[in-house]
DNA sequence: GTCTATAACGCGATAGAC
DNA sequence: GTCTATCGCGTTATAGAC
């Protein structure tokens, strides 16, 4: 966890607080976050640029001073959900450190980036590949899956992870779990904290849930 | 899993071998199959009437001999869906049997039910409200979870499953794993068969990926 | 320098008339 | 069944307000 790697909602935060020049209204991070529940809510083909500019109460044409294309909107967000999931391997792949912490590292990691992104989180999981940001998108969670199950096949060749389930299928079951947590975890709606989720998970993924 | 309860698909198998009567062509549980395939690879309300009839060469009219409205088509598949899962709870909650017992059953049930109707319950998992039909399946989802949950708060008080981890918690993430099959797993492109995938599912909830 | 409005374009899908 | 008028889509040009 060295370089937390920017976010659309950390943009915002930044920028918010430094007074703003020229005429009131949105500035992109604010429009971007609008058009992603949007997205989330209606589905990016079922949200037209109409109504999306009715719900920032725009034009349609104003939209297009923040942004050169609808797509480019949907670029954006599943730039930054991937780049922080690319991001957590990367930093568990660097430096010396025994496989197994390698991988509670992307686990920890990547619930992390869920957690802290979930609207962008949530748009790439339901990308189904309509177009061709869609496909590329998919594209790189593949590579981000193969080269998370190459971790795991490492582990249990160095005896630290059992053997009896394929690399592939074992991955695929961890992140099925650490993914699921866009369906229901609302930081806001609940008591659990984002690091209470983080332990949580960790332990099933690795010990599950039977008592010992 | 006493008696495995009726499914579209299994209809479609009972119906295929003994001859048909009648003018040839589609029966019911055919353009149901063709229906559901269409609303998962194209969204529910992105698939217009007209599209579905383009796809099984019929006019629409043809489609309302079997039907009698698309939503129709929706509820018997959600309902085929639930009904699966619901028989399964039903089933494991049934008869004599230690709560470990019962929750092992519920598990391997719902993946043999998520395996053998994917169609079916690929649809119920990414339904979201839009519709009074579907906002009531959500209510069915919920119930079902939640008599799942009161299993797994049972299992933690008789010290069968780690009380370190809320019931709600546990609950979701398990289901979390055990849904997610519906993004990548198919029968026909693998050699993984349902019952190892059925295996694997309950080793990884119960016992975690660490070698032992 | 930053944000927004009016007006209109080309295009594909859809519905209604025939 | 085919044709066509119409509509809504993403997008653009131009210009004005703060």
């Amino acid at each position: 966890m060295s370089t937390p790697p920017a976010s659309i909602a950390a943009a915002a935060d930044e920028a918010a607080p430094r007074s703003r020049r020229g005429r009131p209204g949105y500035d992109r991070a604010q429009v971007l976050e609008i058009a992603v529940r949007l997205f989330n809510e209606q589905g990016y083909d079922a949200t037209s640029v109409s109504s999306l500019a009715a719900e920032l109460g725009l034009s349609k044409a104003a939209l297009y001073h923040h942004f050169s294309s609808k797509e480019q909107i949907l670029q954006i967000a599943l730039d930054d959900a991937l780049g922080g999931l690319e991001a957590v391997l990367e930093d568990a792949l660097s430096g010396e450190q025994p496989t197994a912490a390698r991988l509670v590292s992307v686990i920890q990691g990547a619930v992390r980036v869920l957690t802290s992104r979930l609207p962008q989180v949530t748009l790439l999981l339901r990308v189904h590949g309509n177009s061709e940001i869609e496909r590329a998108a998919l594209e790189r969670r593949r590579i981000f899956d193969q080269r998370v199950a190459k971790l795991v096949a490492q582990a249990q060749r160095e005896g630290e992870l059992r053997s009896d389930i394929r690399p592939s299928v074992a991955t695929r079951l961890m992140f099925g779990m650490i993914n699921s947590l866009i369906e229901w975890y609302r930081p806001a709606h609940t008591s659990l904290t984002p690091e209470e989720l983080v332990g949580d998970v960790t332990r099933v993924i690795f010990d599950g849930l039977r008592a010992r």
